[in-house]
DNA sequence: CGTTTGGTGGACCGACCGGTCAACAATTGC
DNA sequence: GCAATTGTTGACCGGTCGGTCCACCAAACG
């Protein structure tokens, strides 16, 4: 009875999110949107509703994608401790350095909008405690396959696996060249993740 | 010969520091810089050029004040270690939280910023060297006081102590509430600074 | 005290912002 | 094929952006 969607709705999102990881929030303009979209104004509007709620879309899906790996990478390791030193290595494992150099779009957003933005923050919030959980999942199956000691809180190793993870995204970020940056990872993996 | 200038210049640089600070580049327009600098337009083009070159003055006082306080805090512990703990632990040390949430100024440039901005980059890798060796000096005078093992590099250690600690100011700015924050830096001092 | 010099501040500018809307196109049900 | 409905588009809107400019003014000097 209607006139059918002429695009594929992910694949738009993807575009968007895609910009406001290179540009953050602020820095792009409905102008970029529309360019990256290929979409008019008033059909982004109408199928999304205004910049900020396609923003939070936009974030959603990539918290959804990296959640999705982060699962997956955390439980197809045949070794939960093996899984664990790839989980702190991962802001150094770009050859090209591009990558690190972009970021983690959730880290970005709550450096740009956490502060001034409640839903941002929310997100952000959500995202980090279901990465904690995920971890101390495998922190605990670490345990049990004995490569960790038992005495450690899973939940607190969980915490400083993250905050290490989070900080080596953040040299990153710095443009430190990749070779020191793995081996900063390196060390921080050796210290935290002991018995290897 | 001339009207002499009617303000102090420090106190409207610290001004605009704590606006960009509270909240960022991008979303602070000339109208707030107006505002809590109590300057005209004019008169804050005639003294300290556009937005940006003003935001780079601000970036610079706050990176040279924390890096004089930084200075300060790890040469005049009687104990190295306990120092370079101290300094671990700093993104907790913030009763209310408050600062946590606002984070670290130069931090936040970055992550606005890094990708696009030349001059923030440059800031923010010079900071961040600076850093490293002033921590690498405090590491190797743990070392000298028998705090901390001979065999680990100061420099490649100082690097993971920072990320460590940049990832605390992340959680922190998550909203994380302190008494987890605080608990976190304790275990990751603990991992990263044995032998206490 | 008058002239000169530079500081001050707000009116003003063009550009661009996010957002709206009406005219038009494509599809469906009858 | 025609009416109804929804998607699409870009011209257009008021507001705000960063930045400029100039009339005004306070201090310094002869």
């Amino acid at each position: 009875m209607a006139r059918p969607r002429q695009f594929d709705e992910e694949q738009v999102i993807r575009a968007v999110r895609d910009q406001f990881w290179d540009a953050g929030y602020a820095a792009t303009s409905l102008e970029d949107l529309v360019r990256v979209s290929g979409l008019g104004k008033g059909s982004l509007y109408g199928a999304f509703g205004d910049k900020h709620r396609l923003f939070l879309k936009a974030l959603r899906e990539y918290t959804d994608t990296s959640g999705g790996y982060l699962r997956e990478m955390l439980t197809s390791a045949p070794r939960a401790l093996d899984a664990l030193r790839a989980f702190v290595m991962a802001p150094a494992n770009d050859p090209g350095g591009a990558a690190a150099r972009r970021g983690c779009l959730m880290a970005n957003s709550t450096y740009e909008l956490a502060t001034s933005d409640p839903d941002v923050l929310a997100e952000a919030r959500r995202t980090y405690e279901a990465t904690t959980a995920l971890v101390a999942e495998s922190v605990g199956r670490a345990q049990d396959e004995g490569d960790l000691p038992r005495d450690v809180d899973p939940v607190e190793t969980a915490r400083a696996l993250l905050a290490a993870q989070q900080g080596l995204v953040f040299m990153g970020r710095t443009g430190l060249d990749i070779d020191t940056l793995t081996a900063t990872a390196r060390t921080l993996a050796a210290k935290l993740l002991p018995d290897g």
